[in-house]
DNA sequence: TAACTTTATGACAGCGCTGGTCATTTTGTA
DNA sequence: TACAAAATGACCAGCGCTGTCATAAAGTTA
């Protein structure tokens, strides 16, 4: 019924040390007895027992995730992400929501990390944009991966995984001037995640590099819901030269723009366009569906928990490798269309 | 920097069995002594460490969380709910998002039990409704509380937490009566989800109790989505003689009832009334927001976690106190108005 | 082939706690 | 005061695994 590293050894012919050695791949084993222990493995459908790993071993077996995040949707696709890979290296997750401007805050999370022997962290904004997190954590001696906005991976950041908001944004953008727009206007996220700015910045460069420069009236800032979306489009369609498309930040805004658009009776997409961004359940919840970029949130979060497996085993620190970039790809549906002249 | 139960048994001048029978309540330890021991926790901040205990202990210290609910922001909330019982009694907590149509279901929950060691289960709507998973926990012995729809306890199911659906949408309907409604239509939620009976039950019972019979023709079937509510809502208000109020199941059928009322440029709430059903963020999206019932789902993982740690224990089962019931309260926002004659 | 280095493997203690068994001390009660 | 009952401690094994160190097997050199 339970299967324990003895069963495993017997099965083998070798000593649980040799299994042990196996598990952690540990220098000085011979292939024809890795190979052997595996198959053994195999056979009996091994688990190691995480409870076990933690207790005995200083290092530990289980990897935190912390997060305060409003979009439930964001926050399920992570924890999908980081329990995937959990499940294939044999270690656990331990969820931590929390708040992340609770004044005890660095404090609470070394107390999570030490009394939880936890092999790491993985952080998602606002925590992964948080020097004081980052410092403490560091100086405590804790692995951890922070995903953030960005696009060029720097020698600095050895522990991070980029998500490029610039560049997706850039060809969202892209997608509107190829259907003939020009006057496009953009509905910010929350100052505070940089993903805003990034977005931003992209958008703008877009622009620029089609020779038109951002009407500073069409950069509206808000927030990542869809009443500033709603507040952010009013707004702009209260406008005397109106836009004939929207980049908002993300799909709850865009989700807000287009509810505000419907109110005056503006048709989707044939006056007004609208993209979002991250291709969340909201963007398959509106009508018409919007066009958005997605970003593949839980494969993020895969990529984030593989690295802090990698770090957390000796050698193998390649700086290029350890820094994935993910762009988050333009997925076209029916919120946008061809400029009506 | 790590207290163990030594440091506690030290600090409280007791042994560390002494701290161990108070840890777990056993019997024949002084009141003085418990508090001695307390106190000496409490000061010293001290967490028994849930690996070593799961690992000596037949019994364990984690609990599982299995779910398949597309609703991120119900597992979210679940979740926290959870987290706060389990880390108020020093157990953990194991998340495992499924697929509950799966094949293997049944074994895949075997498996995770066994080799987790699971001190019990907490299942929600669509697992706390499969006889088989409770059939299958039961014959292998481990603890499991489901949280299911229902309004009166019953001897049979001394291992449940109710949510008083029946009851909750009775007052809904009420409500949409004393506003003066008496053409109310109703929005099903998927039938394999008891909740849509239940809710549905409670409508219909409203209406009788007035004289009113329901209209078979405003009862739509359909499933717990916005797309739903969008489809039923149409066809609603495609009927010659057209509901003056929508009962929808829950928050993102009312979503799409809105939706598709703005696309008729029906007046929302001085045409149509809309109600909807949980209280999730949803519901504070749309314009206006919507009148709603608030479901404590976080209060209400907590009574689950709390009512299988006191399974857990030995001793107290009185059949009563141990199934805890909950009714969703009428909350009144801007969807829902007096009947315009 | 002996002498030695390297590589591969095993024996054993111990991580922090529980569960059991007894022995001992403290308390309550007749 | 005597005696039963309740409270506590001392001690040991063991949960499933890792870390350390000792030992055995294999490879290398002269």
């Amino acid at each position: 019924m339970k299967v324990t590293i003895h069963d495993v050894a017997a099965r083998a012919g070798v000593s649980i040390k040799t299994v042990s050695r196996v598990m952690n791949n540990e220098p000085s084993v011979k292939q024809a007895t890795i190979d052997k222990v595996n198959q053994a493995m195999q056979e009996l459908h091994y688990q190691p027992s995480a409870a076990a790993r933690n207790l005995a071993s200083t290092k530990s077996y289980s990897i935190g995730y912390i997060y305060d995040n409003p979009n439930a949707y964001y926050v399920i696709d992570m924890q999908r992400g980081l329990l995937d890979a959990c499940r294939r290296h044999g270690y656990e997750l331990l969820i931590h929501p929390t708040n992340a401007k609770s004044p005890g805050i660095v404090q609470e999370v070394i107390d999570l990390v030490q009394h939880s022997r936890l092999a790491g962290l993985v952080l998602t904004p606002p925590f992964s944009e948080m020097p004081e997190i980052a410092e403490a954590l560091s100086s405590i001696n804790v692995d951890f991966v922070r995903i953030i906005s960005g696009s060029t991976p720097s020698p600095k950041q050895t522990n991070c995984v980029l998500v490029d908001d610039f560049t997706a944004a850039f060809k969202i953008t892209n997608h509107l001037l190829e259907l003939g727009h020009s006057q496009i206007a953009f509905l910010c996220g929350d100052d505070e995640h940089s993903s805003s700015g990034e977005r931003l910045a992209g958008f703008k460069a877009a622009l620029t590099k089609r020779g038109i420069n951002a009407n500073p009236k069409f950069i509206v800032p808000g927030s990542y819901s869809f009443e500033s979306g709603v507040k952010g489009a009013t707004q702009l369609l209260a406008l005397p030269n109106k836009p004939t498309a929207i980049f908002a930040c993300n799909d709850e805004i865009a989700a807000g723009a287009l509810f505000s658009a419907r109110l005056q009776h503006i048709e989707i997409p044939q006056q007004l366009s609208i993209v979002g961004f991250e291709n969340s359940p909201f963007s398959r919840q509106t009508w018409p569906p919007l066009t958005t970029a997605h970003q593949p949130n839980s494969t993020i979060a895969q990529s984030a928990a593989e690295l802090l497996f990698k770090h957390t085993r000796p050698g193998n620190h390649s700086q290029t490798e350890d820094q994935p970039v993910f762009i988050p790809e333009l997925l076209v549906r029916e919120s946008t269309a061809q400029v009506s002249s």
